[in-house]
DNA sequence: CTCCTTAGACTGAACGGTCAGTCAGTTGCA
DNA sequence: TGCAACTGACTGACCGTTCAGTCTAAGGAG
């Protein structure tokens, strides 16, 4: 009815309503299946209006993607600065990669990794991007580790290495865990994950067993 | 102009020579890309054929996914046949994943995982399927490391934890060289997961390096 | 052997729905 | 007055699916 409805906030917050709006319905209905008329929807916006802001439907999907990840990676990254010893910052690590929940309001956001990468696969330019993000993801895996050595809390041990290895595997189990595989639940893959690091940095895992055993939200 | 070309074979081989070429094309574009028009014209086929045998798009699509990972698992079990010593099974095992190539005449065949799992994610018939595909994979894993046991070629383990372990990290390596990560190329991944195994399963890795060192084929 | 029938394989043409993107214009703030 | 934000109505392309009908091989019946 009207321009400006002034009820919602500047260009800028809109522009991140959409963003946010595209990923969530991505995360639902799969990259192909996302209309921008879904996403005008849920911002209480016009479909001509999220192309004002984003000219293409393919510019507003690949950066509601890149979106999406860089707020996985900042998650990463605030927890990193909020716990110290290596063992509580592996464990976390392992819980935000395995265990599905919103790590950071988006529900269900594992379907966005399947779709990066299948764009990825295909598109040059998304694949660099993708290319940079999982090394920033590496790193700060690697950082875990090389923090570890300094505060003599593991052995020496080649950091970058163990950082390539650690983010295959996470990988790995969380699709699985995101597939809901009857045999890798949560629970196995957040041991299978922890047990690998214990072993290969030698850290002895106590008394990890026998919790949040009800924790696994089932999305 | 006619009907039944008589060039063609019969119908069975068809509707094969239809999913192959579905296959292929949901490799080369995307599952979402893939229209069944395409699939026509590679078949020399009107499009009202292919709906003629698979009634929709989507069970087209569907079946084709299923199609092409059976031939991938038929590869490995041929695979398994054909050698008896673990290490040459494990060796020809993480070759076949973590080696950007054709392993069975569907080029980029990587892709497909990509679209089952983005699938898989949305769709619970799908989802099942896959359940059930990697179950298969794993007990590839699993039997190969029993056989190693039982001929003595290694010590006592965990052979379903090593699987489920395994299988995902070469999941997570495969995603790396199918997307070409500059940091985890085919080489790298084939070392880390041969190591893996090997650390794992107490075996030595001897001269295995400076092999196939121009064999990652770039697709 | 020939005619007739039937069923399955196959097609061209058209239909209808769905959307991304356009456009001409409106509103309100600076 | 001018500019940025915003919209409703529209359109043009695309594409899955339908349909009415064609062609052919196979299998009797005479």
């Amino acid at each position: 009815m009207a321009a400006r409805p002034a009820t919602e906030g500047s260009a800028d917050q809109r522009r991140d309503a959409m963003l946010r709006a595209a990923a969530e319905l991505i995360a639902e209905r799969g990259f192909a299946d996302t209309r921008i008329a879904d996403v005008a929807k849920r911002v209480g916006a016009s479909p001509a209006l999220v192309i004002y802001y984003f000219g293409t439907k393919d510019r507003l999907l690949t950066e509601a993607l890149r979106f999406s990840e860089q707020s996985f990676y900042a998650a990463a990254d605030r927890l990193l600065a909020s716990t110290s010893s290596i063992e509580k910052r592996l464990d976390a690590l392992v819980q935000l990669t395995c265990i599905p929940q919103d790590y950071d309001d988006i529900p269900g956001a594992w379907g966005l990794w399947f779709d990066l990468w299948a764009q990825a696969f295909r598109h040059p330019e998304v694949k660099r991007d993708r290319v940079e993000l999982d090394q920033r993801w590496r790193s700060i895996i690697e950082r875990i580790v090389r923090d570890g050595i300094r505060a003599g809390e593991i052995a020496e041990v080649d950091a970058k290495q163990f950082a390539v290895t650690f983010a295959a595997l996470l990988d790995g189990l969380s699709i699985q865990t995101a597939l809901e595989d009857p045999e890798v639940d949560p629970q196995r893959a957040y041991g299978i994950a922890m047990d690998f690091a214990a072993g290969t940095l030698g850290i002895s895992r106590r008394a990890k067993r026998r919790r949040r055993s009800s924790a696994s939200t089932r999305r």
